[in-house]
DNA sequence: TGGCGTGGAGAACGTTCGTTCTCTACTCTA
DNA sequence: TAGAGTAGAGAACGAACGTTCTCCACGCCA
């Protein structure tokens, strides 16, 4: 097994532990345990719990948004279909069997006081996530793309929250109305 | 000091230390030394730290409720204005030097999976919130108040999560445009 | 073949946790 | 004043934490 090979698993140990319980209720050594990675590689790979954990942010956020960007690019057909397929992409992900809301929130609560480092990381994914969403509303025909981003993020991050908690995927669906009521009334009203 | 005056001092440093630092960041000894409480007595009242978990999260629900829906109730002058009444509350909430986000998500993201009685703990507060939010719809001539809840609820959440992460408390505006657009598209279209 | 450096297994370190125990001081009642 | 019960201060306990260290087995170049 390699640095790289090593590296991965580690990874992967700490993100199905981590978001499943959170991080501090997770010692390295069940790291070690799950990832079948020796302690003393484990610390040559992270030299603190922190950098693991701030890695397994970085990793999770890039594939978090690219699944999402790759479905939205998929199944939106036209740029005015993109805010309700982003919703449509929540609701399978909420409907997975291990979703437990949103890792960047969860760390937030436990480490967001306390760790600048961590607090960075989860901000970082939080900008591009409302970058992404900016992407999709400047390309409608709307008065204010920046603004209609923004409360689709909102609706996003509350259907993620509401979600996790109640245990109902459906959650996505409100969030999904909401976009599209929201949609229709920033169009230009040309048919009045 | 009596017990009752124990409890609610063991209360006070538990929802502010519990709150602002992460419910495992936080040991029954800080819990101690800031309310002044012996050891002996703070076992006496909570009888292990799940205990005394839920019991903070149980009175901070009903005095953040409270706390909404008196204001909503004074400032919002008809039914029609108290969606947006709370978003107004929201904003005065985010601005708060020591806000963190909502402590049930939070809490949630910490113990939701290992603790069953703290996610009941937190279900209960979410639900309360929830039927809050259709007792105001209820009043409104819309077609489905619940289905509006629910989208209110979402907006409500999401920008507790982003005002938290970016600590902009201007997060409570983007909601509150949000929800006055599906006040607006909720009502009966008498105008047309 | 023989030394040498790397890596794994897991013991060990010091700290902190939740919880309990000990000891002392004080306050009531007879 | 003597005795009994309560409460506080804080030591003590066993477990778990993050991190480091020890020891041994194995693979490489002379």
């Amino acid at each position: 097994m390699d640095h790289e090979e090593a590296r991965a698993r580690l990874l992967d140990a700490a993100e199905t532990e981590f978001y499943g319980h959170g991080v501090r209720a997770v010692g390295m050594d069940t790291i070690r345990a799950r990832s079948g990675v020796s302690l003393k590689r484990l610390y040559q790979c992270f030299p603190a719990k922190e950098q693991l954990v701030e890695a397994y942010l970085l990793r999770r956020d890039e594939r978090w948004r690219s699944s999402l960007a790759d479905y939205v690019a998929t199944y939106a057909h036209t740029p005015a279909d993109a805010p309700t397929a982003v919703f449509d992409w929540l609701l399978e992900w909420f409907a997975e069997p291990d979703f437990r809301g949103c890792a960047f929130v969860n760390s937030f609560g436990e480490l967001g006081t306390d760790s600048p480092r961590i607090a960075a990381a989860i901000r970082l994914h939080k900008d591009a996530v409302r970058g992404y969403l900016r992407s999709l509303t400047e390309r409608l025909d709307v008065a204010d793309p920046y603004a209609l981003a923004e409360q689709l993020f909102t609706l996003l991050e509350g259907a993620t929250v509401l979600a996790a908690i109640s245990g109902d995927p459906a959650a996505a669906r409100t969030g999904r109305s909401a976009a599209a009521t929201l949609l229709a009334a920033a169009r230009p009203a040309r048919e009045c």
